[in-house]
DNA sequence: TAGATTGTTAATCGATTAACAATC
DNA sequence: TAGATTGTTAATCGATTAACAATC
């Protein structure tokens, strides 16, 4: 369990889950870092020393076990427990991603969907209905939320964050096309579809296969 | 107009050309390389590495001019045209991103959008109507076509994938839990949702705002 | 002119790859 | 045992940071 752990490694991270998943499914109970290399496009050296900054889970002569290796960095990535999320924007992205089952499957519960706007509060999606933002603050102390998803427009994002810091959300998962200020404390993850369609518009344009 | 541009200088290139536009909407015409790297947390060492990766767009003593550079970016991003955008899968997803406007602001335009599911089939997003997936090869063969969007469940992607490929699609923007196998003319970009969650959750665990 | 700030070279830092002894 | 494959150290490669001469 070291510390220090590069964003390199940690984006890997999820992958090798993935991939370990679908081993798993096809039955494959064992894998070498040359094969797993292999399928996942990376070099055996770079999977190897990866995995060891986490621990020795391999065995030399063998390989490692699909399963237990599966398990290992599903604890690693924090799956061992669940997480309550609100959203805060109950549009078109905050319902897509209420109704969005993969993530309830990997323990991440969505408890509760705000907005401001009339027109949507009271609306239900899977069952949540949309609450007033006016509720917010009294809500996130009377109940145990770990990540707040912010799907609202950037303009709005000022008139919730300061409620956000100030009930001590542990995590972000922001939408928004903004950049959020943040005490350390708060650990903010950004999914920037703009910046995302932008860059393979670069790519396209300049026609190099530089994937990832 | 150099070649071999890293990864990591790309992803920050829609960051920039944000800030930029931020700047600009502000009304600050000028800006250092030392300001800019203090608001956006970034080294001025970096940013004038980055830069001078593409030409030289500053003057000593001046800095940068904001209109000017804005300008640069948004041509090396390949945003002086437009795009053509399909969406392959009509859920939530697929009608989210049809809704979003920003993405039509600068330059991608959403033509078609394609699903399979017969209850979806006919029904009118933001005045596209959405149509059945077999129509898709004579679509791209009948259309100009720059981007596919994959909205749609992992399970299903083998059925759409031969078909872009087949008909040069350049560019995909894949929202599915999937690695494509695609040939090397085509660029694909990812968004896997989960896998963002996953490294969110991997960061509360451990508590480290290794932020980014 | 003097001050500011770039473009660019050199130094440092970190991540990836290669190599190999240990060992199952 | 012999073969396979890990864990780990060393070598390489690339990206970031520092430094500074050029110059606006």
């Amino acid at each position: 369990m070291d510390k220090d752990i590069s964003i390199a490694v940690i984006k890997r991270l999820p992958r090798y889950y993935r991939y370990l998943g679908d081993l798993l499914e096809h039955g494959i109970t064992r894998i070498s870092s040359n094969d797993l290399a292999r399928r996942m496009n990376l070099t055996a050296s770079q999977i190897r020393q990866d995995l060891n900054k986490f621990g020795c889970f391999g065995q030399q002569g063998y390989g490692y076990n699909v399963e237990l290796l599966y398990d290992e960095i599903k604890s690693i990535l924090g799956l061992q427990r669940t997480y309550n999320l609100i959203i805060i924007g109950g549009g078109n992205l905050g319902q897509t991603l209420a109704n969005y089952s993969n993530f309830q499957k990997r323990g991440f519960k969505f408890t509760a969907i705000f907005d401001k706007n009339p027109r949507l509060i009271g609306i239900k999606i899977r069952g949540l209905e949309i609450m007033d933002i006016s509720g917010l603050d009294a809500y996130l102390k009377n109940n145990s939320v770990d990540i707040a998803v912010l799907a609202l427009p950037k303009a709005n994002v000022s008139e919730v964050l300061p409620t956000l810091i100030r009930n001590n959300i542990s995590g972000i998962w922001n939408f928004s096309h903004v950049d959020l200020k943040t005490p350390d404390s708060i650990t903010v993850e950004n999914v920037h579809l703009t910046d995302s369609l932008l860059t393979l518009s670069y790519r396209l344009s300049r026609n190099g296969k530089d994937s990832l």
